[in-house]
DNA sequence: AATCTTATCAACCGCAAATGG
DNA sequence: CCCATTTGCGGTTGATAAGAT
C-alpha cells in the first residue's frame, strides 16, 4: 500500500489542512464502506464518497472498484468460449472500443475484457523468434490437452443427455397413464420416486417437482423460485469453462413438458 | 531447487466528454 | 457561452502467480 495525491483539506482557521489519498489494493474494510455507500446513496456522485463513507480514497478509485469489482452484476469466472467469439466479432467491428464491447457480454466489465484481449489475442511486435516459437508449441499442448478434455466431457454429457430424454420419455408414458383418468392416479409414493431415482441419478430436481405435483401441489413453479434458478444459471460455468444452457435449458423445457398436462 | 520468463489482473494515469451552475 | 467539476474511457503499470529452463 501506498499514499499519493494531495487531498484538498478542509481550511480550518487559516490551516491548510493535507491529507493524502490512499492508493493499492483495497481492503475488505474499504470494500465494505464503499458497499454501504452505494446502498445508501446509489452509484455516482463518487466524489462524495470520501466525505459520506469515511474512505480515503478519490472518486475515481472508488468508481473503479465498484464497476469493476463490487457490482452485484458482475459475472465471476474464466471467459466462456461463447464470450470469447463475442469479443473477437466485436473487436473486429469496434477495435479496442472496450466499453462498447462490453455492453455485449453481461456481467463483464471493459476492464476485464480488455486484459482478456491483450493477453490472448495482442499480436507481438517481435518477429518470429524462438519465443514465439515456444509460446506457439505451448499453446498447442494446451489445445490438445483441452481438446482430450473435451472429448471426454462431451463423452460423459452424451451419456447424461440420454439418460434425461430417456427419463422424459419415461416419464411422459407414465403421467399419460396416469392422466388418463384422474380419479385413478397412482400416488408418487417415496418408494416409486426411490426407485426412479435409482434408475435416473441425474435428474433429482425433477424428481422433488414431480413428487410434490403428483401429491397434490398443481401450482406453476413460484417466479422467485424460476429467478432464482435463471440467476443461479447465469453463473452455471463448469471447470473448463463450458456453459451448459443446452443442457439445462433441455432440462427445464423437460421439466414443463412433465407438468404441462397439469396446468 | 533456484532462477528466469510469461501470464494475469487490479488499479493507476491522462485525457476527453458530459454535466451543472 | 464559459468554466469548474465529475464521469467515463482506453492505455499502461506493477505485483504476483504459474510455468519453463
Amino acid at each position: 500500500m501506498y499514499w499519493g495525491g494531495v487531498m484538498a483539506g478542509h481550511m480550518g482557521g487559516g490551516v491548510l489542512e493535507e491529507e493524502v489519498w490512499r492508493k493499492g489494493p483495497w481492503t475488505a474494510e474499504e470494500d465494505r464502506l464503499l458497499i454501504e455507500y452505494v446502498k445508501l446513496h446509489g452509484e455516482g456522485r463518487w466524489n462524495s464518497v470520501a466525505r459520506l463513507a469515511g474512505l480515503k480514497r478519490n472518486g475515481k478509485s472508488c468508481r473503479l472498484r465498484w464497476v469493476n469489482y463490487l457490482r452485484p452484476d458482475l459475472k465471476r469466472g474464466q471467459i466462456t468460449p461463447q464470450e470469447e467469439s463475442i469479443i473477437l466479432e466485436l473487436h473486429a467491428r469496434w477495435g479496442n472500443r472496450w466499453s462498447t464491447i462490453a455492453r455485449s457480454l453481461p456481467g463483464r466489465t471493459d476492464n476485464e475484457i480488455k486484459n482478456y484481449w491483450r493477453t490472448h489475442f495482442k499480436k507481438k511486435a517481435k518477429s518470429p523468434s524462438d519465443a514465439a516459437e515456444k509460446a506457439r508449441n505451448r499453446l498447442l499442448r494446451k489445445q490438445q490437452f483441452h481438446q482430450q478434455q473435451q472429448l471426454q466431457q462431451q463423452q460423459v454429457q452424451q451419456q447424461q443427455q440420454q439418460q434425461q430424454l430417456q427419463f422424459n420419455l419415461d416419464m411422459k408414458g407414465i403421467m399419460a397413464l396416469l392422466d388418463d383418468n384422474n380419479s385413478h392416479r397412482v400416488p408418487y409414493t417415496s418408494q416409486l420416486r426411490q426407485e426412479m431415482v435409482n434408475m435416473y441419478p441425474n435428474t433429482t430436481e425433477e424428481h422433488g417437482y414431480l413428487y410434490s405435483m403428483l401429491n397434490g401441489n398443481t401450482s406453476a413453479p413460484e417466479a422467485s423460485t424460476e429467478e432464482t434458478f435463471w440467476d443461479g444459471l447465469w453463473n452455471l460455468d463448469d471447470v473448463h469453462g463450458n456453459f451448459s444452457v443446452a443442457n439445462a435449458t433441455a432440462n427445464k423445457a423437460g421439466l414443463y413438458n412433465l407438468v404441462a398436462p397439469f396446468c
